[in-house]
DNA sequence: TATGGAGCTTCCAGTAACTGGAGGGTCAAG
DNA sequence: CTTGACCCTCCAGTTACTGGAAGCTCCATA
Protein backbone atom coordinates (compact mmCIF):
# COMPACT_ATOMS: atom_id res chain seq x y z
CA UNK A 1 0.00 0.00 0.00
CA UNK A 2 0.95 3.25 -0.53
CA UNK A 3 0.44 6.27 1.94
CA UNK A 4 -2.63 7.56 0.17
CA UNK A 5 -4.23 3.85 0.53
CA UNK A 6 -3.54 3.88 4.25
CA UNK A 7 -4.47 7.39 4.99
CA UNK A 8 -7.68 6.26 3.44
CA UNK A 9 -7.95 3.52 5.34
CA UNK A 10 -6.81 4.79 8.52
CA UNK A 11 -8.55 8.30 7.96
CA UNK A 12 -5.14 10.13 9.09
CA UNK A 13 -3.66 12.55 6.92
CA UNK A 14 -0.68 11.39 4.71
CA UNK A 15 1.33 14.34 6.51
CA UNK A 16 0.78 12.93 10.01
CA UNK A 17 1.77 9.36 8.54
CA UNK A 18 4.48 10.93 7.58
CA UNK A 19 4.92 12.69 10.56
CA UNK A 20 4.82 9.38 12.55
CA UNK A 21 7.02 7.79 10.50
CA UNK A 22 9.64 10.96 11.23
CA UNK A 23 9.32 10.10 15.09
CA UNK A 24 9.74 6.66 15.30
CA UNK A 25 6.43 5.58 15.51
CA UNK A 26 6.40 3.58 12.45
CA UNK A 27 8.14 2.20 10.14
CA UNK A 28 7.27 1.37 6.47
CA UNK A 29 9.41 -0.40 4.34
CA UNK A 30 9.88 1.82 0.89
CA UNK A 31 9.45 0.32 -2.24
CA UNK A 32 11.98 0.71 -5.27
CA UNK A 33 11.02 3.86 -6.85
CA UNK A 34 11.03 5.66 -3.14
CA UNK A 35 7.57 5.30 -2.00
CA UNK A 36 6.74 4.07 1.52
CA UNK A 37 5.29 0.95 1.47
CA UNK A 38 2.79 0.10 4.14
CA UNK A 39 1.75 -3.35 5.04
CA UNK A 40 -1.40 -4.14 6.89
CA UNK A 41 0.53 -4.41 10.21
CA UNK A 42 1.50 -0.67 9.74
CA UNK A 43 -2.44 0.34 8.78
CA UNK A 44 -3.33 -1.59 12.08
CA UNK A 45 -0.77 0.30 13.88
CA UNK A 46 -1.92 3.54 12.21
CA UNK A 47 -5.13 3.00 13.38
CA UNK A 48 -4.52 2.01 16.61
CA UNK A 49 -2.87 5.53 17.08
CA UNK A 50 -5.41 7.42 15.33
CA UNK A 51 -8.07 5.79 18.24
CA UNK A 52 -5.39 6.57 21.04
CA UNK A 53 -4.94 9.82 20.17
CA UNK A 54 -8.58 10.55 19.32
CA UNK A 55 -9.37 9.75 23.29
CA UNK A 56 -6.74 12.24 23.89
CA UNK A 57 -3.32 10.69 24.70
CA UNK A 58 0.20 12.72 23.76
CA UNK A 59 2.55 10.71 21.15
CA UNK A 60 4.22 9.63 23.97
CA UNK A 61 1.68 8.12 25.85
CA UNK A 62 0.79 6.28 22.28
CA UNK A 63 4.40 5.72 21.85
CA UNK A 64 4.08 3.63 25.18
CA UNK A 65 0.73 1.97 24.55
CA UNK A 66 1.98 0.40 21.33
CA UNK A 67 4.90 -0.55 23.21
CA UNK A 68 2.51 -2.21 25.56
CA UNK A 69 0.53 -3.59 22.81
CA UNK A 70 3.30 -4.93 21.38
CA UNK A 71 4.32 -6.53 24.35
CA UNK A 72 3.48 -9.70 25.58
CA UNK A 73 4.82 -9.80 28.90
CA UNK A 74 2.92 -6.26 29.75
CA UNK A 75 0.65 -6.18 33.04
CA UNK A 76 -2.35 -4.44 32.33
CA UNK A 77 -1.78 -2.62 35.05
CA UNK A 78 0.76 -0.71 33.22
CA UNK A 79 -1.95 -0.12 30.68
CA UNK A 80 -4.38 0.87 33.10
CA UNK A 81 -2.20 3.55 34.80
CA UNK A 82 -1.47 5.67 31.62
CA UNK A 83 -5.30 6.02 31.37
CA UNK A 84 -5.82 6.58 34.51
CA UNK A 85 -3.24 9.27 34.72
CA UNK A 86 -5.00 10.89 31.53
CA UNK A 87 -8.80 10.57 32.89
CA UNK A 88 -6.98 12.76 35.52
CA UNK A 89 -6.07 15.05 33.29
CA UNK A 90 -8.96 15.34 31.20
CA UNK A 91 -11.43 15.94 34.93
CA UNK A 92 -8.57 18.51 35.68
CA UNK A 93 -9.05 19.93 32.38
CA UNK A 94 -12.81 19.95 32.30
CA UNK A 95 -13.19 21.54 35.56
CA UNK A 96 -10.81 24.19 34.33
CA UNK A 97 -12.90 25.03 31.25
CA UNK A 98 -16.27 24.73 33.43
CA UNK A 99 -14.94 27.16 35.74
CA UNK A 100 -14.27 29.73 32.96
CA UNK A 101 -17.57 28.59 31.01
CA UNK A 102 -19.57 29.96 34.15
CA UNK A 103 -17.75 33.23 34.86
CA UNK A 104 -18.28 33.89 31.15
CA UNK A 105 -21.59 32.76 30.79
CA UNK A 106 -22.70 35.18 33.68
CA UNK A 107 -20.37 37.59 32.06
CA UNK A 108 -22.44 37.64 28.60
CA UNK A 109 -25.66 37.05 30.02
CA UNK A 110 -24.85 40.85 31.65
CA UNK A 111 -23.84 42.30 28.76
CA UNK A 112 -26.38 44.04 27.46
CA UNK A 113 -24.74 43.71 23.87
CA UNK A 114 -25.50 47.01 21.66
CA UNK A 115 -23.89 50.12 20.58
CA UNK A 116 -23.26 51.59 23.35
CA UNK A 117 -19.85 51.10 25.30
CA UNK A 118 -21.17 50.56 29.04
CA UNK A 119 -19.45 46.48 29.51
CA UNK A 120 -19.42 44.26 32.28
CA UNK A 121 -17.30 42.38 30.38
CA UNK A 122 -14.19 44.14 30.08
CA UNK A 123 -15.64 45.94 33.69
CA UNK A 124 -14.80 42.53 35.26
CA UNK A 125 -11.85 42.03 33.17
CA UNK A 126 -10.36 45.64 34.59
CA UNK A 127 -11.33 45.31 37.85
CA UNK A 128 -8.35 45.44 40.51
CA UNK A 129 -8.09 42.59 42.18
CA UNK A 130 -5.26 40.28 41.63
CA UNK A 131 -2.88 43.12 42.87
CA UNK A 132 -1.54 41.67 46.33
CA UNK A 133 0.06 45.22 47.15
CA UNK A 134 -3.07 46.42 47.17
CA UNK A 135 -4.88 44.12 49.59
CA UNK A 136 -2.35 45.34 52.56
CA UNK B 1 8.93 49.70 38.67
CA UNK B 2 10.91 47.28 37.21
CA UNK B 3 9.80 44.06 35.85
CA UNK B 4 9.72 42.36 39.15
CA UNK B 5 7.83 43.99 40.80
CA UNK B 6 5.04 43.98 38.14
CA UNK B 7 5.47 40.59 37.82
CA UNK B 8 4.55 40.22 41.47
CA UNK B 9 1.74 42.71 41.64
CA UNK B 10 0.13 41.79 38.18
CA UNK B 11 0.52 37.02 39.19
CA UNK B 12 2.35 36.90 35.26
CA UNK B 13 5.78 35.78 35.23
CA UNK B 14 8.79 38.03 34.12
CA UNK B 15 9.20 35.92 31.26
CA UNK B 16 5.63 36.54 30.13
CA UNK B 17 5.47 40.15 30.45
CA UNK B 18 8.62 40.02 28.06
CA UNK B 19 6.85 37.98 26.04
CA UNK B 20 3.90 40.54 26.12
CA UNK B 21 6.14 43.56 24.74
CA UNK B 22 7.17 41.60 22.41
CA UNK B 23 4.44 40.93 20.55
CA UNK B 24 3.04 44.58 21.24
CA UNK B 25 0.63 43.94 23.79
CA UNK B 26 1.98 46.80 26.43
CA UNK B 27 4.68 49.15 25.42
CA UNK B 28 6.61 49.88 28.65
CA UNK B 29 9.43 53.15 28.74
CA UNK B 30 12.77 52.33 29.47
CA UNK B 31 14.98 53.42 32.20
CA UNK B 32 18.59 54.92 31.24
CA UNK B 33 20.19 51.64 32.62
CA UNK B 34 18.14 49.79 29.90
CA UNK B 35 15.34 48.10 32.11
CA UNK B 36 12.02 48.50 31.60
CA UNK B 37 9.99 50.61 33.39
CA UNK B 38 6.34 50.16 34.30
CA UNK B 39 4.14 52.92 35.38
CA UNK B 40 0.34 52.31 37.18
CA UNK B 41 -1.80 51.98 33.49
CA UNK B 42 1.22 49.11 32.57
CA UNK B 43 0.29 47.00 35.30
CA UNK B 44 -3.27 47.77 35.09
CA UNK B 45 -3.03 46.24 31.46
CA UNK B 46 -1.26 43.10 32.37
CA UNK B 47 -3.72 42.39 34.91
CA UNK B 48 -6.47 42.66 32.49
CA UNK B 49 -4.51 40.52 30.37
CA UNK B 50 -3.69 38.16 32.93
CA UNK B 51 -7.17 37.64 33.69
CA UNK B 52 -8.74 37.34 30.05
CA UNK B 53 -5.94 34.74 29.65
CA UNK B 54 -7.57 33.06 32.58
CA UNK B 55 -10.70 33.08 31.06
CA UNK B 56 -9.19 31.18 28.16
CA UNK B 57 -9.05 33.74 25.87
CA UNK B 58 -6.54 33.82 22.67
CA UNK B 59 -3.64 36.51 22.57
CA UNK B 60 -5.30 37.66 19.71
CA UNK B 61 -8.63 38.24 21.31
CA UNK B 62 -6.78 39.58 24.50
CA UNK B 63 -5.17 42.45 21.87
CA UNK B 64 -9.03 43.01 20.39
CA UNK B 65 -10.62 43.21 24.01
CA UNK B 66 -7.66 45.97 24.93
CA UNK B 67 -7.79 47.71 22.12
CA UNK B 68 -12.07 48.24 23.14
CA UNK B 69 -11.13 48.60 26.58
CA UNK B 70 -9.20 51.64 24.81
CA UNK B 71 -11.45 52.75 22.88
CA UNK B 72 -14.27 55.15 24.16
CA UNK B 73 -16.54 54.73 21.19
CA UNK B 74 -16.55 51.10 21.63
CA UNK B 75 -20.07 49.09 21.17
CA UNK B 76 -20.41 46.95 24.17
CA UNK B 77 -21.69 44.08 20.99
CA UNK B 78 -18.24 43.95 19.44
CA UNK B 79 -16.77 42.57 23.36
CA UNK B 80 -19.80 40.37 23.82
CA UNK B 81 -19.88 38.63 19.99
CA UNK B 82 -16.27 38.13 21.57
CA UNK B 83 -17.09 36.40 24.53
CA UNK B 84 -19.65 34.44 22.72
CA UNK B 85 -17.48 33.00 19.71
CA UNK B 86 -15.53 31.91 22.72
CA UNK B 87 -17.87 30.75 24.73
CA UNK B 88 -19.14 28.47 22.00
CA UNK B 89 -15.60 27.37 21.35
CA UNK B 90 -15.42 26.21 25.25
CA UNK B 91 -18.70 24.48 24.90
CA UNK B 92 -17.19 22.57 22.34
CA UNK B 93 -14.36 21.83 23.81
CA UNK B 94 -16.00 20.69 27.07
CA UNK B 95 -18.32 18.19 24.78
CA UNK B 96 -15.21 16.60 23.01
CA UNK B 97 -13.55 16.24 26.81
CA UNK B 98 -16.57 14.55 28.27
CA UNK B 99 -16.79 12.10 25.32
CA UNK B 100 -13.10 11.50 25.52
CA UNK B 101 -14.03 10.95 29.47
CA UNK B 102 -16.99 8.64 29.31
CA UNK B 103 -15.05 6.24 27.15
CA UNK B 104 -11.96 6.47 28.53
CA UNK B 105 -13.91 5.84 31.86
CA UNK B 106 -15.58 2.69 30.74
CA UNK B 107 -12.29 1.47 29.55
CA UNK B 108 -10.55 1.94 32.63
CA UNK B 109 -13.11 0.17 34.94
CA UNK B 110 -13.29 -2.60 32.75
CA UNK B 111 -9.42 -3.17 33.20
CA UNK B 112 -8.61 -5.41 35.41
CA UNK B 113 -4.73 -3.57 36.18
CA UNK B 114 -3.36 -6.57 37.33
CA UNK B 115 -0.17 -8.60 36.27
CA UNK B 116 -2.07 -10.33 33.52
CA UNK B 117 -1.39 -8.84 29.76
CA UNK B 118 -5.25 -8.89 29.02
CA UNK B 119 -6.22 -5.56 28.49
CA UNK B 120 -9.42 -3.88 27.49
CA UNK B 121 -7.86 -0.88 26.79
CA UNK B 122 -5.72 -2.10 24.32
CA UNK B 123 -8.32 -4.55 22.70
CA UNK B 124 -10.34 -1.27 22.40
CA UNK B 125 -7.44 0.90 20.52
CA UNK B 126 -6.77 -2.25 19.09
CA UNK B 127 -10.14 -2.95 17.29
CA UNK B 128 -10.47 -3.04 13.41
CA UNK B 129 -13.25 -0.81 13.15
CA UNK B 130 -12.05 2.44 11.38
CA UNK B 131 -11.22 0.95 7.98
CA UNK B 132 -14.07 2.19 6.16
CA UNK B 133 -12.21 -0.63 3.40
CA UNK B 134 -13.55 -3.31 5.50
CA UNK B 135 -17.32 -2.37 5.35
CA UNK B 136 -17.90 -2.80 1.68
C1' DT C 1 4.82 8.58 -27.72
C1' DA C 2 3.80 12.56 -25.49
C1' DT C 3 1.42 14.78 -21.95
C1' DG C 4 -1.31 15.79 -18.10
C1' DG C 5 -2.72 15.06 -13.66
C1' DA C 6 -2.66 12.59 -9.50
C1' DG C 7 0.27 10.94 -6.19
C1' DC C 8 4.66 10.47 -4.17
C1' DT C 9 9.26 12.46 -2.22
C1' DT C 10 12.04 15.80 0.92
C1' DC C 11 12.77 19.87 3.35
C1' DC C 12 11.61 24.19 5.49
C1' DA C 13 8.68 27.16 8.01
C1' DG C 14 4.83 28.25 10.86
C1' DT C 15 1.31 27.53 14.55
C1' DA C 16 0.15 29.17 20.35
C1' DA C 17 1.83 30.92 24.14
C1' DC C 18 5.04 30.65 26.46
C1' DT C 19 9.46 28.54 29.05
C1' DG C 20 14.36 27.53 29.92
C1' DG C 21 18.89 28.70 29.60
C1' DA C 22 23.29 30.92 28.21
C1' DG C 23 26.01 34.87 28.56
C1' DG C 24 26.43 39.14 30.31
C1' DG C 25 25.30 44.04 32.39
C1' DT C 26 23.47 46.71 36.87
C1' DC C 27 22.55 47.77 41.50
C1' DA C 28 22.67 47.91 46.49
C1' DA C 29 24.37 46.06 50.76
C1' DG C 30 28.09 44.56 53.61
C1' DC D 1 35.28 45.21 46.26
C1' DT D 2 32.61 41.44 46.13
C1' DT D 3 28.35 38.99 46.29
C1' DG D 4 23.76 38.14 45.16
C1' DA D 5 19.64 39.62 43.35
C1' DC D 6 17.99 41.88 39.50
C1' DC D 7 17.87 42.99 34.78
C1' DC D 8 19.04 42.52 29.66
C1' DT D 9 19.01 39.98 24.86
C1' DC D 10 18.90 36.14 22.02
C1' DC D 11 18.25 31.36 20.89
C1' DA D 12 16.12 27.01 21.25
C1' DG D 13 12.49 23.94 22.66
C1' DT D 14 7.72 22.67 23.65
C1' DT D 15 3.01 19.77 21.05
C1' DA D 16 1.32 17.67 17.19
C1' DC D 17 0.86 18.65 13.38
C1' DT D 18 -0.05 21.66 8.79
C1' DG D 19 1.09 24.22 4.56
C1' DG D 20 3.81 24.87 0.84
C1' DA D 21 7.71 24.71 -2.50
C1' DA D 22 10.37 22.06 -5.67
C1' DG D 23 10.75 18.10 -7.85
C1' DC D 24 10.11 12.76 -8.96
C1' DT D 25 6.88 8.77 -10.61
C1' DC D 26 3.08 6.50 -12.43
C1' DC D 27 -0.77 5.66 -15.31
C1' DA D 28 -4.29 6.66 -18.58
C1' DT D 29 -5.52 8.85 -22.54
C1' DA D 30 -4.93 11.46 -27.18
Amino acid sequence: MNIGDVARRSGLPAKTIRYYEDIGLIRPKRSENGYRSFRESDLHKLAFLGRARALGFTIEDCRTLVALYEDEARESAQVKHIAEEHLRQIDDKIAQLQSMRATLDKLVHACAGDHRPDCPILEDLAQETSDPATCE
